[in-house]
DNA sequence: GCATGCATTTCGTAC
DNA sequence: GTACGAAGTGCATGC
């Protein structure tokens, strides 16, 4: 990771620290007394204060007061940057066309300055109650198929989790992917990927989506792909709340 | 402003940032190389990549990715913490009672480590479509009553902006608080603060909280503040979009 | 592009 | 505390 950082810069130092970061489109961090103006869709103020000011690579713009999860002001993704050094202070804005909004931030002091460039591609896997689905299905295999055998579960690789895997009547590695709402053609290509992990082993691979139903497009695709479908929809009776433990986790 | 920063510290330095500044509930931000682990309201797993967290000292915990207004994982205001090293990596975990959840972060790297305690008294103000009452009200002044005169829109008072400043009849100041909803103790609240700047004046002066509606609380308190209310629904057309300028804005 | 619906929604306010 | 509704909602998905 490419990074700079200046503690307690001048303003000056802060200045080329953003638009290096801008020109770069980095991560950029600021952290310092400013005072913020926005207008758009409403309008607000917020008098001088300390505050933290990030601006991500895809135009997102953020500022945070020490209090609360969301930001006190932003603008979203895609936002197009100006800065500029006037009487002294920063002068940052972001704006965007549709709507047209502008978020503005006057900055007198910095305390931090620093811009990163990062390495991330991974996407988060989320599995609200895809669990639940997982522990049906493996306390109830064939509700897949007669003969299904269930061997692993959240099976780590490259592109992600592997809901379930195992094996079918017939010996055949089976893959499953887990949707616990109408599934979309992401499904589709997300269980793919994982079939591809395994493609090497020259074997049959089946790849099964299983999820409540899909769209049009997803079974467009599926059937494209030779995957398979299994309607099912998700358990609805709360589990027990758990408590947590590392271990839980696979840490 | 009492801060520190480190560039490219190694875990242990990370690990001492952290700690103290949970001790001293500063706002703490880290960027580094980690996986997340979550699970509570829902479930998700983050693989390995860079990301940016942060902590608030009302305990918000934040963790970006490098693209999205959103956090990709968060947990929410009075979070509890601890912090560990294992294997040479921090483990990192938030978490609260009701309802149980648990935010995990691994971190092997680390880019940044900071920690600040800051200023920020200053609340935001949001002013939606209350400009459009103001315009309103400056137009046709009589809807306030007759012979009112407005002066000032949005005067900047220590304790926040004033909506309108006039006067009455009878040459006596009127300071006015605009709310385009339903308006509750608060702004009654925020009108008797504006009210006490102007007291050492020894002048009168008259307090009117316009909007749609009162609740009963609010209404309560007016009268106990000796204050007045004017119902007023806020404009409902759209107006113009307007080229925004840094001028608009006063800076 | 616009419309629809969900969210670990968050956040305020009334109860 | 819980319940209800608004939000500069954001965000994915379908159209």
């Amino acid at each position: 990771m490419k990074f700079t950082t200046l503690e307690n810069p001048d303003i000056t130092e802060s200045y080329n620290i953003l638009t290096k970061g801008l020109a770069k489109r980095a991560l950029i961090i600021l952290v310092g007394y400013s005072r913020v103006y926005y207008e758009g869709r409403a309008k607000s103020r917020l008098d001088w204060g300390d505050r933290t000011i990030m601006i991500k690579k895809d135009g997102s713009f953020l500022i945070h007061q020490h209090h609360n999860l969301e930001p006190v002001n932003w603008q979203p993704p895609k936002s197009k940057f100006t800065a500029e050094i006037n009487d002294g202070k920063i002068l940052l804005k972001g704006s965007r066309r549709n709507p047209p909004e502008s978020l503005i931030v006057e900055i007198s002091k910095t305390y931090m300055a620093s811009y990163f460039v990062g390495e991330d591609t991974k996407s988060l896997e989320l599995v609200g109650y895809e669990a639940d689905m997982g522990d049906l299905i493996f306390n109830n295999p064939k509700i897949i198929e007669e003969g299904f055998r269930p061997t692993s579960r959240e099976y780590s690789v490259e592109s992600g989790f592997i809901d379930i895997m195992g094996k079918d009547i017939n010996g055949n590695l089976v893959i499953l992917e887990l949707k616990s709402r109408r599934a979309g053609v992401n499904a589709v290509k997300q269980l793919e990927r994982y079939i591809k992990h395994f493609e090497d082993h020259q074997k049959i691979v089946r790849g099964i989506l299983v999820a409540p139903s899909l769209t049009d497009e997803a079974m467009e695709l599926l059937e494209e792909k030779k995957l398979e479908f299994i309607s099912l929809e998700p358990p609805t009776e709360l589990k027990d709340q758990q408590v947590l433990t590392l271990k839980d986790f696979g840490v």
